[in-house]
DNA sequence: TGTACATCAGTGAACGCGCGTTCACTGATGTAC
DNA sequence: TGTACATCAGTGAACGCGCGTTCACTGATGTAC
């Protein structure tokens, strides 16, 4: 196109810069590379040539950044919906784990930049950090968790970070059973492990054998109510 | 240096191939970039001109997936060297955990090509899956676990891998606790989770009172020993 | 109401850079006669 | 034993590319007189 763009007023000068941050999602997600995300690319996309991002940000990893954040704002806002449906804490952890993988599995590329990328997503990752956290301290609030919450968020965030990360970068690999059950099995284990986990002194993994039977017993119990 | 690299005869080609593999790991481990890991750059730490790379790997691809290995291959070494110094199975799963994430820490650069990138560790991460179903099945058939190895490794698999991960790209961040604590919190959380959830029905996670209940009672049985 | 002016969002062209890759070549080596 | 030759690991120069970034500029807009 040869027109060129209509000039902004010089109150609306934001205009531009939302219109940026949409051409850079919308490349990350029809090209699913990240190499994609070039200044001249996002530039072309939003109509305007590639000096005029500098109006808006200092530069390349501005941009970025940018990015990272109006993603984690917006896995931020299902995680707290998905929230919203119950009362019970344990049960709302849950939930968000769960929203949190399938978001990762539903925005592979967004969610590599933002949580696998050194220094750009630091800031949404720092925001991560403190919404777990929070979410945890209220499970440690009925009892389901004990303990210092910024430890055991640490904790459940690396395993939904795991689970999610590893499902994305092998993404073609020939997993032996269907992503769902990996998730569940995933987040279950981490859930049930951390409760239980929160609770014992600190030591190694106890052997097969003792724990074995501690288990079988305990796993009836749970089951036969 | 304009001295002439001496050539080497024809019956060892494989000699500059391992001299590159060489060169590229110190590049990963001296910048601590995987940006520095330029064909150029491989080229000129191994003694020879650029052009030379490939007469020993295809193409850059080629020579990044050879690097994966070689990295695999020192961490698969290391996991059954500590795996040997125990008989029972799920001590020794533990000990591959912190092996495995202490070695991620320890070389985060390789760790992130290894593991974190698409295509070019495929091969690596097949094997270390493998492997680790392997040593899953140990711990099925002394009965701390349940199920299928497969299923149970993917899920171990991606507990060690998100406490690695998010400790090497977020690397700068105000850790409440020291590493080692995070890193056993992970890895006994994941462990017990992993074997207890293996016995349950599959189901979601219960909700906080009926799981704190239980839960506690378990604990006092497991730490009363 | 009409005109001159300052503002500043966006332009067009160009920069230097480092990259992966190519190509015809060189010259020490092992081998055949 | 000496010589001509084929082999092929490594060379040197160059290629085209896409990138982030710069710079002087343009021209529609709001404003002051």
């Amino acid at each position: 196109v040869n027109t060129r763009r209509v000039r902004a007023n010089p109150g609306d000068g934001a205009k531009l810069s939302g219109e940026l941050l949409a051409a850079a999602q919308d490349l990350l997600v029809e090209t699913g590379s990240e190499h994609a995300l070039t200044l001249r690319a996002v530039a072309q996309r939003a109509g305007v040539t590639t000096p005029s991002v500098y109006r808006h940000f200092a530069d390349k990893e501005a941009l970025l950044e940018a990015v990272c954040l109006q993603v984690w704002a917006e896995l931020d806002q299902r995680m707290r919906h998905a929230a919203e449906q119950t009362t019970d804490p344990f049960t709302a952890m849950g939930r968000r784990a769960t929203i949190y993988v399938r978001f990762a599995l539903d925005h592979p590329v967004q969610y590599r930049i933002l949580m696998m990328r050194p220094g750009a997503g630091e800031k949404a990752a720092l925001a991560c950090q403190e919404y777990l956290t929070d979410a945890v301290a209220d499970c440690v609030a009925t009892g389901v968790l004990h303990g210092d919450p910024r430890r055991l968020a640490l904790s459940l965030w690396s395993a939904v970070h795991g689970c999610a990360s590893l499902l994305i970068v092998h993404s073609s690999f020939p997993w032996p059973v269907d992503l769902d059950t990996v998730i569940d099995d995933a987040i279950r284990a981490a859930g049930i492990g951390t409760a239980l986990s929160s609770r014992l002194p600190r030591r190694r993994l106890p052997a097969s054998a003792e724990l074995a039977a501690e288990l079988d017993t305990f796993a009836e119990r749970l089951t036969g109510r």
